[in-house]
DNA sequence: CCCCTGACACTTA
DNA sequence: ATAAGTGCCAGGG
């Protein structure tokens, strides 16, 4: 699966997501290196099912939670646990 | 190489 | 604030 690029990049990013903290896909598209790949971002962790990835801190620009693999359900939980909600 | 899909972002109405 | 349209990028067939 990952190769070494944007996507291993992608993963890279989320998993150096500190507790509490969140980051938008467009913030990781940019440390991703790819600033206009905020689409990009949600298609590699989409794709992504390592559970070493707290993919539950990306969230959209808008400050909406998007969407998870797991069921936002579970996203929103998790978050809220954190302490972020 | 072309076409389609997807956990997005931005602009305009 | 909400809806619709446009642009962006990566992955798969």
């Amino acid at each position: 699966m990952i190769k070494n690029n944007f996507s291993k990049n992608v993963l890279d990013v989320v998993k150096n997501i500190p507790k509490g903290s969140v980051l938008s896909y467009k913030e990781v598209a940019e440390r991703a290196g790819n600033k206009k790949g905020a689409r990009a971002v949600g298609a590699v962790l989409a794709k992504n099912y390592n559970k070493e990835i707290p993919c539950h801190r990306v969230i959209r620009s808008d400050g909406q939670l998007g969407g998870y693999n797991r069921g936002v359900g579970l996203k929103k939980k998790i978050l809220k646990e954190e302490g972020y909600l």
